[in-house]
DNA sequence: CGATGACTTGACTGCTGTCAACGTGCGTGG
DNA sequence: CCACGCACGTTGACAGCAGTCAAGTCATCG
């Protein structure tokens, strides 16, 4: 494995799903912020490390704060067709461990990255003494509930290869702008071979979607590095 | 609009999704069963009525106690392939609710139903009051991720159209096994044009996937009645 | 019984998958 | 420094499956 190019920039906490979870519960009674006592910050993510998530009983919900992961469904009867998405800075990872489901998905992290995490069980006993935590909470996996719903909408209408691939970079594109990152210039992380996947098509005709959409003017592509220059990819919000 | 087929069963209460958060909370400090003080309990709605859900500033969480819905994209740029999924007995509506936000989609009843509902106002109230009532909620939309993630990796391996077929049936199957119901024999409530949209297929090449998977003996089919004979249809679990 | 809409079947076109060859970038080793 | 190998990505040729258009069948209801 080639050794990666390290992304040093941690998303804003402003822009991160975590961060009025993270944020201090100024609560009179109690009278103390207790952010850091919560969140573990800022932990150190090697590229290519594989994050089994719900394993040993240790259940925790990660914020990626830099880098990013790519999905691929645990049921390893087919190895093809198995990449369920991909996670950018300053989204959310093993969004189901609160219910003490083990995650239907494994992240591997496609360059070396920075995670928070809040485990289930600080949550628990937090939420026990703290109904505005608990109503954070709620609204952190409401609002995961309501991205994921929207995300299977921006899909919904694609049928030829060219509008997935469109589907595709306006949700890439969408990311990075959550991230505070530049939304019309930017690097994919993943292989050519993990978008097709993921979109159900091969890494052939995903190469010859591109290379059209190149060939219209409605992106610039050159490997890794991709443009957006139609205004139809970056209308959408989530 | 034809008459509706009434479907008088209601799903039973343990089946039912919000059963957590129905059940009585008997909480020592408090001594009550506060059950149907929160949840406005069989509500009944009609065939094809809409229920646009986060209107008028009016959020509710739904849980479907009999009858079945069609999820259609908000977005109407595009008629077609708007279907976004169907939701039956004892499942979820509006789940996006709880964080304020209006729901991506909108629900059409496909048969004469009932729900129950919980408005979000009540909820939070709730929560300040009740920690584990807040914990049931966690819970709740918790699953509910977990479920809307794990029925995304059933489809996500399906390159044909007859694998989309099968995917859909076992979807289909599961949640009829999930309300109490017979999970091998059981009537499809919606269009062909409905399942097409969902899958991303035509109506003719659905009708021609359906029959050939007749002929192959992997299911019997007529019209809207569907018997699962091949086991590959019925193992999986969410 | 006829009208209407839903569903199925058929013929044909076209897009996408398959298989193969080629090009490119990068790290290794001569 | 360059050659080489390897992985990744692109391009080409062809076949097969799904979409399109059209006709026919069936179910339901007035």
């Amino acid at each position: 494995m080639p050794p990666s190019t390290p992304n040093l920039t941690h998303v804003a906490c402003s822009n991160c799903c975590l961060n009025e979870v993270c944020t201090p519960l100024n609560i009179a009674n109690i009278g103390i912020t207790v952010k850091d006592n919560f969140v573990e910050r800022r932990l150190p993510v090697a590229k290519d490390t594989v994050l089994i998530l719900g394993a040993n009983e240790e259940h925790y919900l990660y914020a990626i704060t830099s880098g990013s992961f790519k999905l691929i469904a645990d049921n390893d009867n087919q190895s093809h067709r198995a990449c369920l998405g991909f996670r950018f800075a300053g989204e959310l990872l093993g969004e189901s461990a609160l219910s003490g489901n083990k995650s239907p998905y494994t992240a591997i992290a496609l360059e070396d990255a920075h995670v928070c995490r809040l485990s289930t069980h600080t949550a628990s006993t937090v939420n026990t003494q703290m109904p505005e935590f608990s109503n954070r909470i709620i609204r952190l996996l409401s609002n995961q509930l309501h991205d994921s719903l929207k995300t299977h909408a921006l899909y919904q209408g694609s049928a030829s290869a060219e509008e997935k691939v469109i589907a595709f970079l306006t949700e890439v594109s969408l990311k990075y702008r959550r991230a505070g990152q530049n939304h019309l210039v930017f690097t994919l992380p993943m292989s050519r071979s993990d978008i097709a996947d993921y979109l159900g098509l091969t890494k052939e005709t995903l190469s010859r979607s591109l290379t059209r959409l190149s060939e219209e003017q409605k992106i610039y592509c050159s490997a890794k590095h991709i443009e957006l220059l139609d205004s139809r990819l970056t209308n959408y919000s989530l």
